[in-house]
DNA sequence: CTGTTAGCGCCTTCAT
DNA sequence: ATGAAGGCGCTAACAG
């Protein structure tokens, strides 16, 4: 095949013998002032490097993997990247990741465990180092088989049942206690507008509320709690319309940004000010929090963090299998804070 | 180095030699079963894909990389993923090339030439097939640079001087006309808040607007035309108070759709109603513009079809140099369209 | 510190 | 339709 040596455009693909000769040395000692540059002479390493440079020599990855069973090519799999939230996440993933020299795979799930799949088979294909996953409602028995394939894996944004791997999540039923005794503070009655509690952080939002309530010595039973199904905007507005009929809260958490906005929204529709005669909290701290009419005091989730960390965490744990360290799994949680804007002053 | 053959987490790593011997057939057998199924005998294939199966074999693209010399791989080169606008391209794209068989390397830019190179270099490294990158403010020479490393590339959201390779872009000319020649028909004085006009974007947005304005005879310089500096919310409603303290337009076009948020909330502020007293349009519709409290008429950029021809082109490019067709560069543009909501009815 | 050498796993021509 | 064999470019022993 003639192409083979050609997959630089035209340009003939040289490898490390073109680049020995010229320098005079022999291949492996231009591999190693590739890889190890500390133990070779420094007059022996310009030589090479000028060659390099001379050549326009790039070394053929592909050639270096499979000589040595792994890639510098970590995977990551997020279910919506238009999401902000995951948008964000990924992005400090590949910050990160570039900073240690690795390229990032980005697979965009939509949640189904068939393009999850397919993504995996290809990451192995690739025999990419490791994995970082963002997945939304993947089940136990989803995430074992995304184990087998065999690359190592850092779940993100999910309470590891077990320390099976390691994972990074944030501390929602912090979040929700932070955002539940801001609003106490104003001793007016209080409404919880949140989403299905079978959504693991919609509980453990959940959960922080009624810690705070207890913490205070509110009866739950005071709280106006409300459900919704999707927590969109519509939602949000909807369901302070259904509250206002029959209660007038002096202080609303609303376990999403979508839903602060569309309560913000009900609110002044109903003629009533914010944060004056409602304060409202949101939580995510989205770009919608900020932009939005009267700026929203939101629960801020670091996820800046939640990806540097994740890489470090699957750094760490490929170190440990190539250096000989020892690694021991984590399942960290990181706290949020909140950020006090207009919509609840401190 | 014992490792090397234990890439996939203990499990020795098997290869096609295994999958021979169980299957009772040659390498050669079980190479072509897995890359042309169809010369192979129905009988042979189904032994080769059961021993594949029993093995859980998973083939190394490195070493298929190394062989035929270019990678199933794409790169991708974005210069904010948190920007909606760009992670919809980023969707499009990763959902076009995994449904192609490749997958999807990205970098986060920045609009920094230097993580452009760093991210280029790595994927010359990898052999990837070619790349498709969304460049904010690439000059002619730092877009030169980029095609030397060698890949093909597509490039995405600039007008394409030279057809030194394909591009995909968005008319947006047409974008600034059809927007224009909405809001004219309301018949009043009509204002524009535009972003700096070095910016070939709005440099073209801008020129929309005066071909919309010939076309209705309608002379240039009775319009009220703003720039702001940053094309943010905050710009946008300081820029409507300056225009309000002058004049008082029936109709604003503004560029982006974070100033058209600043401008209805300025609008707002000062107790003008939209679309009543003033209407708005806005451009990109991004969710911004339906999140927003009046709901923004916009101008909807096809950022799907932008990723997907995007990838389309490039796998075009990559076919011919492949399979000897002819390709030929081109430079697409994609039309706009103008999305109707309650800022600015018909 | 540097050179020699033997494969890594797969693809592919050539012969059967 | 299938088998045998060589080599893609690089790395890591090991020897000098």
């Amino acid at each position: 095949m003639a192409r083979s040596r050609e997959s630089r455009r035209g340009r003939p693909d040289l490898g490390v013998a073109a680049v020995a000769r010229l320098a005079g040395v022999s291949t492996a000692t231009v591999s190693n002032t590739l890889n190890r540059p500390e133990i070779v002479a420094p007059a022996t390493r310009d030589r090479v490097m000028a060659a390099i440079e001379e050549l326009d020599f790039v070394p053929n990855r592909a050639a270096g993997a499979l000589r040595t069973g792994s890639n510098r090519l970590i995977g990551l799999v997020v279910p919506d990247i238009v999401n902000p939230f995951y948008a964000e996440i990924t992005d400090a993933v590949c910050a990160a990741s570039s900073r240690a020299g690795y390229a990032v795979s980005l697979c965009v799930s939509g949640d189904d465990p068939d393009r999850e799949r397919n993504h995996f088979a290809a990451l192995a294909e690739l025999r990419a180092a490791g994995a970082i996953v963002v997945t939304l409602s993947a089940d136990h028995q989803r995430l074992e088989r995304l184990r087998l394939v065999g690359s190592h894996l850092v779940l993100v944004d999910r309470r590891a049942s077990v320390s099976e791997g390691c994972s990074v999540a944030i501390d929602d039923v912090l979040g929700g206690r932070l955002a539940t005794e801001h609003l106490l503070r104003l001793g007016g009655p209080l409404a919880v507008v949140n989403g299905d509690l079978g959504i693991p952080q919609c509980a453990e939002r959940d959960e922080g509320v009624r810690e705070a309530l207890a913490a205070h010595e509110v009866d739950p039973e005071s709280v106006i709690m409300r459900h919704v199904s999707e927590m969109t905007i519509d939602n949000g507005q909807q369901a302070i319309e259904e509250i206002l009929e029959a209660d007038r809260p002096r202080a609303i958490f609303c376990t999403n940004d979508q839903l602060a906005v569309g309560v913000v929204r009900g609110l002044s529709a109903a003629g009533l000010s914010v944060p004056d005669d409602v304060a409202v909290v949101g939580y995510g701290d989205l770009p919608l929090a900020w932009e939005s009419l009267v700026p929203l005091t939101s629960v801020k989730q670091p996820k800046n963090e939640l990806g540097e960390l994740a890489v470090s965490l699957l750094l760490d744990e490929l170190d440990a299998e190539t250096g000989g360290t020892e690694h021991t799994h984590q399942a960290r949680r990181l706290s949020p804070e909140l950020v006090i804007r207009e919509s609840a002053p401190s």
